[in-house]
DNA sequence: CAGAAAGTTGAACGTTTGTTCCACTACTCT
DNA sequence: AGAGTAGTGGAACAAACGTTCAACTTTCTG
């Protein structure tokens, strides 16, 4: 059977409004999210983003969920050396910004909501699993290494390049 | 001359609104914030909040700057030890939750408002000064490490010990 | 004691909000 | 062809919002 026309519109719709919601999220911060913000964003009426999510909250703890694991899964694809690494945060400050700020929203959501918090560590737990045997005190010092670096890479002045972040990188990853 | 009694009572009660901000701000987030709920948690008429702060923004932005110039403070008391500074880490995901939840709720807006930058990187200056002497590049890593060991206390299943953390700080500390 | 200054407060304004309703079109399946 | 399903979108609702206004009390100053 052909595939229903309506379900893949549907589900391109869908996706629009997820991406709409980011694009907000990345602007305005979470709180200039609202069904009428992401509509306008999204060129659609106000009415289709209830549509598809059935509250506020769901449109936006599904956009944050998808952004995580899309950074988890870009994540994934890099190298564990220090230039690789330290090209990763600099286009996580860089070209992926919003994603990385939807991040650490979740973050911050997650705190106070723990039944998010599996969605806001996926890429820690992730990485955790790629680093078998290693010393768990080095990878856990890795691990925040890497979190702040790029969430002090958000309020730097100037984004950091990699070249800049690679010996930061390199000394964090020694203790491995 | 004494003291204006009006003044007094007025600058009290303007720190009571921020006190009452700050805890909207632990239960609910910054998008929690509003004239309503603020005068709600502090116990006073809604106008008494317009009054002090000319606009909610202004409200939300005094009370974030506030409560991290308070965090950078109690910072500068701590002992650059690793037990010290474990210590303070778990202190922030457990007593002073609050005031560390701020602290990357204003990260946050500093992304995205770059004027409020130098009030959210206040604790990472201050420890900058102090730890004079030390290796550019050892200093970077162990700053990204505290921040990433603070922000990921918040989102922990289980709020983390101050023994459970010492390892981590002193390898992190190791490099300087 | 009179007048100025500081703070207090309820009522009200226009706007934006989340969400629901309903009439409607487009498409699939039997 | 006709029934059922998926999606569309304008209109409307009550609630909450930021902010302003004006009348009021309290306190200090000359």
């Amino acid at each position: 059977m052909p595939p229903d026309g309506r379900r893949v519109r549907g589900d391109r719709r869908r996706r629009e409004i997820l991406a709409a919601t980011l694009r907000v999220v990345e602007r305005d911060g979470v709180a200039g999210v609202s069904h009428r913000s992401v509509a306008r964003e999204a060129g659609v009426p106000t009415t289709s983003t209830t549509y598809y999510y059935a509250t506020l909250d769901d449109l936006l703890i599904a956009t944050l969920t998808w952004s995580a694991e899309e950074m988890a899964a870009s994540f994934r694809e890099v190298p564990l050396t220090p230039a690789a690494v330290a090209r990763f945060i600099a286009d996580a400050a860089g070209e992926h910004r919003g994603r990385t700020l939807a991040e650490y929203e979740l973050y911050l959501l997650a705190a106070r909501r723990p039944e998010l918090r599996a969605a806001a560590r996926r890429w820690i737990s992730l990485m955790a699993e790629v680093a078998t045997g290693w010393d768990p005190v080095a990878l856990r010092a890795v691990l925040a290494g890497l979190d702040g670096l790029l969430i002090q890479a958000l309020i730097a002045d100037f984004p950091p390049m990699a070249e800049d972040l690679e010996p930061v990188v390199s000394l964090l990853m020694l203790g491995g």
